[in-house]
DNA sequence: GATCGTCTTTGCGCCAGCGCAAGCCCTGGC
DNA sequence: GCCAGGGCTTGCGCTGGCGCAAAGACGATC
């Protein structure tokens, strides 16, 4: 087992309360599953029978409607979960997930033995509606950012959310820790990848961030959170 | 006990899987508030220490940001919960919730006595949180509207939403049961009062709806379905 | 290291939707 | 029955952001 990523799985939120041990009981239960980079983990429809935890690597949750438009729900990276509708009960997954970089690794727990280590450790339970009401707040936020906001200052937002989510610390700044396309932001901001490429130019220009092939670094936060805030840009 | 709207309370999905009896038992460990039009049930960031059901009347539920933008997050009519967020955990509200129609009736259970019920019937539970990963879907798919969609069709898929949700069948159509401003429409939509007003009025003299003050009917669910999947209005 | 496919940048024209302003219409209070 | 205030409608001008098109940059693959 290398040590670097489990341990990315011991310190998941989702085992709070667990003693080392107890989260080692977790782990050995678990499956291990790895996906190449564009690799689909679970299909949104699909009956979901599995709870998983990301080990290492990211991956993509979309929703596509019945016409083909894709949105992006979020980005799981190491020690999130995925597929927590499946400690409520038999149902079906809402998003399809897809891994963004190669070899990505995530543990698997199938729905039986999953709710047998429910039952023994009650506490699991709770942190796993507690992440899924996070991501209700999540997308009431992004909800009101795009009723309310232009898409400069959502564009901003995005990024702070990426960067406080998956953010590496560099000599430089916040490094956004898996690649993303301009088409990728667009449909996190609610844009068109055109408008998120002339913005980030803008913003490249002025200093505030970095953009070197799919790797964005974010150099000056606080300058991004006003552009976050601002009416202008 | 007034029979009609007791009636909305025992018939609510919270109480899916249980006999009446037990239904009658739950009831029997509330308290009723009556609202006054405007009055809050809640307000957001308060400690959640209630969980309710609406017996008649209506909650606005909303989201404010620091600086004032207010998003309407829903509507909860008879029969249907608020504050599921109190079964998880001593948490806080994320919403505020205002009663928009006079004389709202609600039902209270304190955090205690919800917590023993709770334990005596964990199928609640679970409906409870079933109703919360509806909600997390369905700002999910507003999420989408208002990235992949055009104005008219995010208005056409809100009416048809509250009208599935809350919609009483007259000769006419249906109408939507509690009142409306074009303002709460936008709010809703994603869109100014302006926009909505235009729409509305195109529409009513197209005769797929009908607009008598804050009444809304639609008159034609199959022509609005359209509107809300054609790239044209 | 050449090739191909994917992603990015940027000029340009265009229009959906915004938002002010002004006047109208309800509705509820006294 | 009258008044006041909140909500509704609609004309009008403006602009943020869309989206095509074409050229360039990058990066995987053999």
């Amino acid at each position: 087992m290398p040590p670097a990523s489990a341990d990315a799985l011991l310190r998941s939120r989702i085992f709070d309360g667990l003693t080392d041990l107890e989260r080692e009981r977790w782990l050995g239960e678990s499956e291990q599953v790895v996906l190449k980079r564009g690799q689909p983990l679970a299909r949104q429809g699909e009956p979901a029978r599995r709870f998983y935890l990301v080990e290492c690597g990211f991956l993509k949750l979309t929703q596509v409607t019945a016409d083909g438009d894709e949105v992006i729900v979020r980005f799981v990276g190491p020690g999130e979960p995925f597929g927590g509708v499946v400690a409520l009960k038999q149902a079906d997954y809402p998003v399809t997930a897809l891994a963004v970089v190669h070899q990505t690794q995530v543990r698997a727990w199938p729905y039986e033995r999953l709710a047998a280590l429910l039952d023994a450790f009650p506490q699991v339970r709770l942190n796993i509606m507690r992440e899924m009401t996070a991501h209700m707040t999540d997308a009431l936020t992004r909800v009101r950012e795009l009723t309310t906001e232009r898409v400069g200052q959502r564009l901003a937002h995005t990024l702070l959310r990426l960067a406080r989510q998956c953010g590496e610390p560099t000599k430089e700044g916040v490094l956004i820790a898996h690649p993303l396309t301009r088409q990728e932001l667009a449909e996190m901001t609610g844009t068109t990848l055109y408008t998120v490429s002339r913005t980030l130019r803008r913003w490249e220009t002025a200093g505030v961030l970095r953009s070197e092939g799919r790797r964005l670094i974010v150099r000056s936060t606080t300058r991004l959170t006003d552009l976050a805030g601002d009416e202008e840009d």
